[in-house]
DNA sequence: CGTATGACTAGCT
DNA sequence: CAGCTAGCCATAC
C-alpha cells in the first residue's frame, strides 16, 4: 500500500497542495513546495509527483517548472501526455512553455 | 547513520 | 538562448 509516501508529512502536504490546484490553472515546483511549508523543497516536490500514489487525486500535469517548461511527467506519454492534458483543460501551451503569467494557480 | 539520487532553481558564462 | 555549476532538501538503500 501507499506508506512511504503518503505517510510522510512532507509528501503529505506536498500531495494536498498538488491536488488543490485547480482545473485550468498551474502551479510550479517552487511554488508547491513554498505552500508546502518548505521554499527550497522544490526538489522534493518533483520526488513527491514522481512517486505520486494517485494520478487521479493528483494532477501532477497542472505541475510546472518555475519558467512554465516541463521537465518530467512518470504517467502516460509523458511530456506530451502531460502537455496534452494541460490544453485539455484551457493551458495553452507555447513553445512547450505554458504562460504562468496567465495561468499560474493563484490561492487569491 | 552516511551516501546516493532526483519531474528543481538561480546564477554565471 | 543553451549549457554548466552550486546550493538545498527529503527519501531510499
Amino acid at each position: 500500500m501507499l506508506k512511504t509516501f503518503m505517510e510522510k508529512t512532507t509528501f503529505k502536504k506536498i500531495y494536498a497542495v498538488a491536488k488543490h490546484i485547480p482545473e485550468g490553472n498551474v502551479a510550479t515546483y517552487k511554488q508547491i513546495a513554498t505552500l508546502a511549508g518548505n521554499p527550497k523543497a522544490s526538489r522534493i516536490v518533483g520526488i513527491a509527483m514522481k512517486h505520486n500514489p494517485n494520478t487521479t487525486i493528483i494532477p501532477c500535469h497542472r505541475v510546472v517548472a518555475s519558467d512554465g517548461s516541463m521537465c518530467g511527467y512518470s504517467a502516460g506519454d509523458g511530456i506530451q501526455t502531460k502537455i496534452e492534458k494541460l490544453e485539455s483543460e484551457g493551458v495553452k501551451i507555447r513553445n512547450s512553455k505554458v504562460d504562468l503569467s496567465i495561468y499560474q494557480w493563484k490561492d487569491k
